[in-house]
DNA sequence: GTATAATTGTGTATAGGTCACACATTGGTA
DNA sequence: TACCAATGTGTGACCTATACACAATTATAC
């Protein structure tokens, strides 16, 4: 068979120009969490054709870096964290997404707690937006948010990944406001405590909350060894 | 700010060439269902980097078509067959992932009918493997095998997918022996006709088997209505 | 045509998970 | 010292998961 694929295999970079009309773009969608509402990092764009919309954070992919690499590079450059939790998503294609030509972009969405990205916010063209309120946003990015927004939604049903999103010690009352944030759902506050202890991923600091004007509650942290070494209970994560 | 992405927004194609050093394809497995066991299509390879090695089926992205397009032209290029189930994984972007150039690929599975590809396979450099006999493949094709695998084993919880790779009208205990392909466990028959049952997704075709040598099961067809209207039981799918 | 083999079709009991729900306790504040 | 606002805790009804056995049906071999 003597597809253009298998030419291309032989001498990809002489030949076929034609299938070199394509450049690749991530774009990050960045998860926070403040006062109670789920909000995501976004930036003014400054085209003509998107004036004064919001897009995502994105960056075209260099011929020599790894996709995830170019979205940690992207992270670090926006918020200047590394080690943050990160995850692919989809891979947008449509023909006519980008007005300027043709862009494929890969969505990841990342979480971080947000209490250690205010000093980068000094860029004054990134804002946090509370998901909720968010409307359009330029080229095919709610689209993109919305796809993220919906796998993270799934995966946090199975999997602990919720407390990138918090300070290292929290109260079960910020845990379950996060994930009520999350899913979009009110929750049994104790029938919430009673799966979280079931789980076994929470490890009692034998602190209280301070500042705040009512009893204060106690403090844990996630224990990802109990999580690697849990019993599998059947029980599923989100009430 | 002055980055490449903005250049490359307002004047795309001119600019920036160093961005499109980078090929785009899809490769897709198609899963299929025989004799009781799951199978995936593949294709000899015939580079020499990957001597005899089986490869998943894929191709480069035409600057002018869709992802999704450029998925199911590779599909009825194929197989003959349109009007697939497809859906989009993953998109495997390592530097070093393909020996002769950049390519990023976004992987695809799809669900075909086997016994409408059959006419098809007089392409000697096609065949059916199953799944579970697969060693190493070309390229990182084993490691997008194994992605596709599990992403359909999670969707068949949720989603009535698998009648996909069925004829239209099939007995209950073939749709069993399907699932404990994909799934590769054993599951309780009276347990699982009891769900499907519950899940309301089948219509009784007042059928029997034809050819079998033993008592005959009656035939059932997936009706999508009945799914779209179906009461949400909170049952699982799957025993 | 009768016996045999292979498979279909069916129900129940137990254990565990889901969900709804109310009151005493604690610390902060006025 | 009284009040406020939250924390921390247990039980019962319902539903789901799972394990498990036997009669009915058809094809086949004799």
């Amino acid at each position: 068979m003597g597809t253009a694929m298998q030419r291309t295999i032989r001498q990809l970079r002489s030949e076929d120009r034609e299938f070199f009309q394509i450049a690749i773009s991530v774009d990050c969608v960045i998860f926070g969490f403040d006062k109670n509402e789920l909000k995501v990092l976004l930036i003014k764009s400054d085209l003509e054709e998107f004036n004064n919309q919001w897009s995502l954070l994105g960056y075209l992919v260099r011929p020599d870096e790894n996709l995830d690499t170019a979205s940690y590079r992207v992270l670090k450059h926006r918020t200047g964290l590394d080690d943050v939790y990160l995850e692919q998503v989809y891979t947008f294609g449509e023909v006519s997404r980008h007005p300027a030509g043709r862009v494929i972009s890969t969505a990841y969405y990342s979480l971080i707690n947000i209490k250690d990205h205010q000093p980068m916010l000094t860029d004054n063209e990134l804002h946090w937006h509370p998901v909720n309120e968010i409307g359009a946003l330029a080229f095919d990015h709610k689209t993109i948010l919305d796809t993220c927004l919906q796998r993270l939604q799934s995966k946090i049903e199975d999997h602990p990944i919720v407390f990138n999103l918090l300070p290292e010690k929290f109260s079960l009352r910020e845990l379950q406001n996060l994930y009520e944030a999350i899913l979009g759902v009110k929750m049994d506050r104790r029938n919430f405590r009673k799966k979280f202890f079931l789980m076994n991923w929470l490890e009692d600091m034998n602190e209280l909350e301070q500042d705040v004007p009512h009893r204060p509650g106690k403090l844990y942290r996630f224990n990802a060894t109990r999580f690697s070494n849990g019993k599998k209970t059947q029980a599923t994560l989100v009430v």
